[in-house]
DNA sequence: CCTGATAAGTGGTCTGTGCCACTTTCTACC
DNA sequence: GGTAGAAAGTGGCACAGACCACTTATCAGG
């Protein structure tokens, strides 16, 4: 195929050499301006704009103009085990069932799903393996008011919240901690580990489409073996699909 | 603040819908028929259709059609002090500088710069605190062949990738991973935390436009204050997403 | 001098249209 | 029967124009 520049492409590349040499919050021409300046209608301007704007280059604002904006970093995160540079693809997951139930809450974990203590959830408890060694120590708790008749298969099933979509469960957004700890006695010997060693602990709260609370996970990862490696790329905005979020400004990241 | 209800917005709502009802890799009506069935136009369509994309819950094949996305969920990071939910905003940070100088690279750094253990880099080490109260010892690496000119002042400021940038350094990716350790015992004193207790260590290398390595971050954060909070959304993919920015009066950075 | 209406400039939304590029399917030809 | 080509259906790009909503500066009136 001929290199058949796109227009939206020129107009974006004539932004970006604006934004490079422009100090953050200074005013870019108005898109009527650029359309006549590079010969291309307004929704072609417009829509290189936009593409700017959703990755966080630019700043629109109604009636006053359109801005560069501050250079930000955001960051997609992907887990990763060990040396290995690509997540998950590398190294065969696999997990052994340590526990299976039906029982009662109890108050750590009722209260997480806004449960009373006496209520039934499913549990789950399952040593998660890369390679066949020791990885992650999973234990996995759903409300048994969300969906009765969820069997084992279905959440050990890699695909699980497509298994409670088939319940009739619209998972939504979750909410994940991390925080480092070290392992205690019996994560220890599941683990392979000494005790105290350094590890980090997960905790995820899944939220339904209906605002209830669907899951409860909380793991303990491997410190030696497992680390988080996020790669973080300028201007990106914090992603909003429905509702504004709070967003990072300041500085560590 | 009418509640004039945006065409486009009731296009996605629809589309919504469609994606609810559909298994994933199903087909939805193609977009000029769908703007028949809603009276819209097929620009309208399109900018709907291209935010669900962009969320990752729809693909588009040219010429095959559009399709329910696989669900997929990926994190947008926060970092989160102590138990506030909302990140950065509450709790004042401020620094306090425990060692700057211009140094030999050495081994450990040098490799990570890509440098020599000869080479000249700028080294500040400080102690960051919120609300007064130690939470993280941070050490920062600059080689001086990138910046030569670059001061204690530029190192300090909140603003550091700005600064960069006035030194002509366009900073465009970085890699940070995170894994779990404990505190040994310089940091132990400095940080106010016992001997051996959980922390995070972070390490960033950050990335020029023109692939030379700029940065090299390497901080511990205490675990008993600090944590990662992540929001998880449904159907998130790499890409970015459409919409609003919040915006506050006046200045919007 | 202050205040409020007005006008100009900005981005926001939507329409209707035309053509191109890619994929699949059907069909006519060999 | 197999194959190449046409046709139909899809998304991709771009146009010109209209109108709305918001912000700011200006200017006349108090």
């Amino acid at each position: 195929m001929a290199e058949a520049i796109l227009k939206r492409e020129r107009v974006r590349d004539h932004l970006l050499e604006l934004i490079e040499t422009h100090p953050a919050g200074a005013p870019i021409p108005a898109e009527r301006v650029l359309c006549q300046q590079l010969s291309v209608s307004r929704p072609t301007v417009r829509s290189a704009v936009e593409e700017l704007v959703n990755t966080g280059l630019l700043v629109r604002q109604h009636g006053r103009g359109t801005f560069v904006a501050r250079a930000k970093i955001t960051q997609e995160m992907v887990s990763d085990t060990g040396s290995m540079s690509l997540p998950q693809a590398s190294g065969t997951w696999s997990s052994r069932v340590l526990e299976h139930a039906r029982i009662a809450a109890g108050a750590r974990v009722g209260r997480r799903l806004h449960l009373s203590p006496a209520a039934e959830i499913h549990y789950i408890a399952r040593l998660r393996l890369v390679d066949g060694e020791p990885m992650a120590l999973e234990h996995l708790h759903v409300p048994a008011a969300v969906a009765p008749a969820l069997t084992l298969h279905d959440m050990e099933s890699g695909d699980f919240y497509e298994r409670l979509r088939e319940h009739g469960v619209h998972v939504s957004e979750a909410v994940q901690s991390i925080e480092p700890t070290v392992v205690n006695d019996s994560e220890s010997s599941l683990l392979g580990v000494p005790v105290l060693a350094p590890a980090l602990l997960f905790e995820r709260l899944t939220t339904d489409a209906e605002g209830r609370q669907v899951e409860y996970v909380h793991s303990i990862y491997r410190g030696d073996r497992y680390r988080i490696v996020s790669r973080l790329t300028l201007g990106a905005s914090p992603r909003n699909t429905v509702d504004v979020q709070a967003r990072v400004s300041g500085d560590p990241f």
